[in-house]
DNA sequence: TGCCTATGTTGACGGTTGTCGAAGCAGGTG
DNA sequence: CACCTGCTTCGACAACCGTCAACATAGGCA
C-alpha cells in the first residue's frame, strides 16, 4: 500500500451537534461546529466552496474555480483548509485535481440552524 | 431622542445571498455571507450564541450565559462581535443587559445551505 | 530522457484575532 | 452622596491567518 493515505480529518462533520437553538452547546460541540463555520468564514473560501457546490456534477477541477482574485498557491491553501474542515474531498484524475462537496455537510450544517421546538 | 443610536450594522443579514449550491457566489455575496459564518466560527461565540438562542423566550441576560470559561471582558467582546455581525441584538433593562437572536438570521443562514435544484 | 502544465508545499511578512487586567460607565441601594 | 454590581471599553500581547513568490511534485507528451 503506498503511503498516500491522507492525514486529513474529514470525519468530524456529519453527526455533529443538535440544533443551535435546542440547548446551549457544550465546549466540545462548539469546538466541532465552529471548525466548519470558521472554514466558511473567509470570502475566498466561501466562493471556492460555492463554486464547487454549484458546479455540474457536484465536483469541479481546480482550474474551473481558481478565478477568485488571489494567487494560485492561495487557492490551493484555501482548498486544503476546506478539506481539513471536512467540507470538501479531492481526487486526482490524470492531470487535474477534482474537488467535491462532502455530501452530508450541507444538511448537517442546515440542521444546526434549525429552529428547535424547545426554542418557542 | 438621546444620542444612543448604536453605530453597529445589524442590517446586512436577512436578504443576503442565494443558496451556496445555486451558482458561484460573487465577491460581494461572499463578503456578506462570510461575515456571518466568521462570527460563528469561534467556539466561545458559538456557545454564547447557542446559549442565547436556546434560552427561554429567545433572550438571555449576560449573567445567564457568561459561564463559558473565559473572562467577563472576553465574553463582552464576543457578544459585541456577534452584534456587529447582525446575529444578536441587545437591550439594557435596568441593571442587566439582555441579548436576543435576530429573528431572521437562522432562516437566512439555513437557506444558504439549502440544496438548490440546479445542483443535481 | 527532458520539457511543459497543473497543483501542492514552504517560508516569510503584515494584518487580524482572542485573551486578559485595569479602568470606565450605568443603575440600583443605602 | 457613597458604594456595590453588571457590563463595556481600553491597552497590550501572543497566536493565528491570508497572502505571495519561490520551489517542489505529479502527470502527460515528445
Amino acid at each position: 500500500m503506498p503511503p498516500l493515505l491522507e492525514p486529513d480529518a474529514p470525519e468530524a462533520v456529519a453527526p455533529c451537534c443538535p440544533p443551535l437553538t435546542e440547548r446551549p452547546f457544550t465546549a466540545e460541540e462548539a469546538e466541532t461546529a465552529a471548525r466548519m463555520f470558521k472554514a466558511l468564514g473567509d470570502p475566498v473560501r466561501l466562493r471556492l466552496f460555492s463554486a464547487v457546490a454549484s458546479h455540474e456534477g457536484g465536483e469541479a477541477c481546480v482550474c474551473d474555480i481558481s478565478d477568485v482574485g488571489v494567487s494560485q498557491p492561495t487557492v490551493s491553501h484555501h482548498l486544503k483548509k476546506l478539506k481539513e474542515a471536512g467540507l470538501l474531498t479531492s481526487e486526482r484524475r490524470g492531470t487535474w485535481v477534482y474537488y467535491r462537496v462532502e455530501p452530508s455537510v450541507l444538511s448537517a450544517m442546515g440542521k444546526l440552524l434549525t429552529i428547535s421546538p424547545a426554542a418557542a
